[in-house]
DNA sequence: TCTGGGGTCCTAGGACCC
DNA sequence: TCTGGGGTCCTAGGACCC
């Protein structure tokens, strides 16, 4: 999808389209805006019905903005000044003050996502879930798929998304996931790039190695460390001497995802691994003198994940706790029991287990608390009742 | 006045078992 | 007395992605 999060804001707010915009944070003081607007302009009873009729003006700006979050969207106006992805949003405000500052609001990317998700499907079954904004789409066995290179088939996706939703998103495509993905940065916004095999060296070669999903910042820096700057002087260098410098594993991968190989199937369906819930306090926290604070956070995250589980239908065995000092350095500890659970209190019990593992002297601006080892809480419930039996119950209750 | 939150996958060492 | 060869599970950390 073209700047989701943005583009959904604009959907409410299209008054703000073509600002410099800022989406991130969540905890800045005025996040009700009608509640605000009544207070401060009650020349007229504002509604949700209202919202694209909100003064500009009115909208808070970045210079507004007291703590740690980050930016998870800067719309290009606003990058112009130097703000982008993942920078403090304090330190943005600086390079940026008037920037409009809005909180995200992931339940209505999520209702987004779930609404385009759905229009795919309709059209193409196998789809793969990639996040909020982003999905593998299989062409192969859809009537129409191979029309024009898939192109045909990509219009009706776009053309029935932004009926749908009022979006637009580009595709890409591609043989395999690998060059789709590239492809789809090809033609944005609402774009449609296809590449074949045999637009490797003209399309794919000339790109930095970072263009390759998987390579993030680390591995690009030791590859610029070999003097390999492109994929095309990726794929110049040798199997076996990628693999003596990158390890058996991540050295054929590398070399295979510079010649642009990839067998990786669309997976439709996948288990969940792990559960979690994590926050970073407004100000850094103190085991001891902060320890009542810090108890009640440490509840909250367990009871936090416990309903996540539930409302899922998971349980898991391992109980794990995430914290990160205030030099940023961050630590894990955890610890499998007998018995899955999702019960807020055992998971609780044991994270607090865990959490007199690790060394509490310094102040704490992150803590998490994880369960992972998951298992269908229903497949549990059906081996709990195959291996004890109730004696209440006939030996023979059901067939199958 | 730096640096979110929720994930997946990989590696590597140690325990433990056969 | 001087070092087997699997295999699985657990734990901790880190890279990477959205």
């Amino acid at each position: 999808m073209d700047a989701f999060y943005a583009s959904v804001e604009w959907l409410r707010y299209p008054q703000l389209k073509g600002l410099p915009m800022v989406i991130g944070g969540g905890r800045r003081k005025e996040d009700d805006l009608i509640a605000r607007l009544n207070a401060e302009r009650p020349e007229r009873a504002w509604t949700a019905h209202d919202l694209a009729l909100i003064p500009v003006d009115f909208f808070p700006r970045l210079s507004s903005y007291v703590g740690r979050g980050v930016i998870t969207t800067a719309t290009y106006p606003a990058r112009q000044f130097g703000v982008g992805s993942a920078m403090g949003l304090m330190k943005a405000a600086r390079l940026c003050p008037q920037a409009i500052l809005l909180p995200v609001d992931f339940d209505e990317y999520r209702r987004f996502s779930r609404e385009f998700k759905r229009v795919i499907r309709d059209i193409a079954p196998v789809i793969e879930d990639r996040g909020v904004d982003e999905v593998y789409i299989d062409f192969t066995h859809v009537p129409g798929g191979q029309r024009e290179g898939g192109r045909v088939l990509a219009r009706l996706i776009q053309k029935s998304i932004f009926e749908a939703t009022g979006l637009t998103c580009s595709i890409g495509v591609a043989p395999n996931k690998l060059l789709a993905k590239m492809a789809s940065e090809f033609n944005k916004p609402n774009g449609i790039s296809v590449v074949r095999e045999s637009d490797l060296e003209s399309l794919i070669w000339p790109l930095p190695c970072r263009k390759i999903n998987g390579i993030g910042p680390k591995a690009d820096a030791r590859l610029q460390g070999h003097g390999i700057h492109t994929i095309g002087e990726l794929a110049e260098r040798d199997r076996t001497w990628l693999v003596q410098h990158f390890g058996k594993s991540h050295g054929a991968w590398l070399h295979d995802a510079a010649h642009g190989r990839d067998e990786r199937p669309v997976v439709t369906e996948s288990e969940p691994v792990s559960m979690s819930r994590e926050t970073t306090f407004e100000r850094d926290l103190h085991a001891v003198r902060d320890r009542a604070e810090l108890g009640a956070i440490f509840t909250r995250l367990a009871e936090q994940v416990a309903t996540d589980l539930q409302r899922k239908g998971y349980a898991g065995k391992t109980i794990g706790i995430k914290l990160r000092y205030d030099d940023f350095k961050t630590v894990t500890r955890d610890q499998t029991v007998a018995e899955h659970t999702s019960d807020a209190r055992r998971i609780r019990q044991v994270a607090g287990q865990c959490l007199k593992r690790v060394p509490l002297n310094r102040c704490l601006r992150l803590l998490g608390v994880r369960v992972s080892s998951l298992a269908p809480a229903q497949d549990l419930a059906r081996q709990h009742a195959d291996s004890s039996p109730d004696p209440e119950l006939p030996l023979f209750p059901t067939a199958g």
